[in-house]
DNA sequence: GCAAAAGTGTTGTCCTTACACCCATGC
DNA sequence: GCATGGGTGTAAGGACAACACTTTTGC
């Protein structure tokens, strides 16, 4: 990077040797992580949102995040968010996208990259006092500070694309789920409704399901076989994709 | 974003009147972004790179790239990049990963944001005077500055996986392609061989191809038919793709 | 015994793969 | 006329979509 102010053309060997002194005149952005936290509750799928402290965005909703700190890494930033609001570790996190319009932040220039994050409700307990932590309806939820709805939206393309292609489901769902559970989860996140016999037989098929030889409780109905995911068998059997579709 | 420090657990309304007050007390850092410029040369992928002009990275090759202007969004950035150092406009441009790492970059924290940008050499005339600007073989060039070695892979999983969901070769290749061309496009990138008959065939039934009529010329063998790819039919015909596959 | 959801198999269609021969051109 | 790559068709196998009935449990 960086090579266009300080060597004009047909200059070749201005190299530079002090780079910190280049740097330093680098002009700055205040920079921030969004965490767009899925959960998966009452078969619908949530995310995870507090009220805006900012008194322009007045009872609108907000994204969890924070300043990026000097020398902090944006996954390290990201993972201490959550870490702070959920008191969870050991999280599904992954960078998204960077939004950067310049208007996006009523203060001034804030640049923000956004991660979204999977956990399981059931797994958390949530401190209802601070800034009214909730769960809402990834799709109906509206009233959003800053440009938070746009940050979620592409959050959530980007987890039903991934979900298609990755287990990543499982990180809603508790340890212990059945098929039931599991269908709707991608229904719920692919906004589908999908055949019951074909999609047993699909997960099925790729055999990551252990059977744990439990079986759902407090159900008014047949309870169904309770299944783990079989994550060390699927990181093994990791294959590349060819094929052209589109 | 940011309520944490200004919003102690159980204070439920201290509303921060000033935003631009709030936003003048982050910390910033200095924001670059890296084009990862790639192109199609000799059945070859090809990325362009100059020298770096640090000391420290003497005859290292470097992506272009550029700090971002105050109150400049990203992508504006990225093709501001792209418009001063290829002089091309109207080129595919796409942000792909944020790199953060607090050492990356010699001279102190610099965080930089990745593009992947797809153009057609023969529409590229380089001004070969500024920094040695050379395309590359993406698979081989080693001796880079930076992280960008990490980045360039990053961009390259990245086209990898976006070629086989959208038509994105096209941007490589001249207007008008013949199949051979095509299918030396997704060899190179995907680094498989596929068999031609079955190639034909996929593109001939997704039926985005629109035979110009015209031949190849000046090749010593029997002429090719030569292509465009109906990048309207193709807009209007997007179809929503729902496959659970890992 | 009834409601509610679990569990299971088959068939047709489509897509993918593998594979071999003739054709047009330049030299 | 020969070398080079262009152009085409078919058959087999695998994946996916559609679809109905029996089983188990709670009440």
């Amino acid at each position: 990077m960086k090579n266009l102010k300080n060597a004009p053309a047909g200059e070749k060997t201005a190299l530079i040797g002090n780079a910190a002194l280049l740097v330093q005149d680098y002009p700055r952005v205040p920079l921030t992580v969004d965490c767009v936290i899925f959960g998966f509750e009452e078969n619908k799928l949530k995310v995870l949102l507090i009220r805006s402290d900012l008194e322009v965005y007045k009872g609108k909703w907000s994204l969890l995040g924070d300043v990026v700190h000097e020398n902090e890494d944006l996954d390290d930033a990201a993972y201490r968010v959550l870490q702070e609001r959920t008191g969870m570790t050991n999280v599904y996190l992954k960078q998204v996208h960077t939004f950067s319009s310049p208007h996006r932040h009523p203060g001034g220039r804030v640049v923000t990259v956004a991660y979204a994050s999977l956990l399981n409700i059931k797994h958390h307990e949530l401190c209802i006092t601070e800034n009214e932590l909730h769960w809402h309806n990834v799709r109906t939820v509206r009233d959003m500070a800053f440009d938070h709805r746009e940050i979620i939206d592409t959050c959530y393309n980007w987890l039903q694309k991934s979900i298609q292609e990755h287990p990543l489901g499982f990180n809603l769902l508790p340890e212990k789920f059945s098929l039931r559970e599991l269908q709707n989860l991608y229904e719920a996140i692919l906004n589908v409704e999908l055949d019951r016999r074909n999609f047993r037989k699909k997960f099925f098929s790729m055999d990551f399901l252990i059977d744990t030889g439990e079986f759902e409780e407090d159900v008014k109905h047949r309870p169904g076989k309770l299944y783990r995911f079989d994550f060390a068998k699927y990181e093994k059997s990791k294959r590349k994709w060819i094929g052209i579709d589109f």
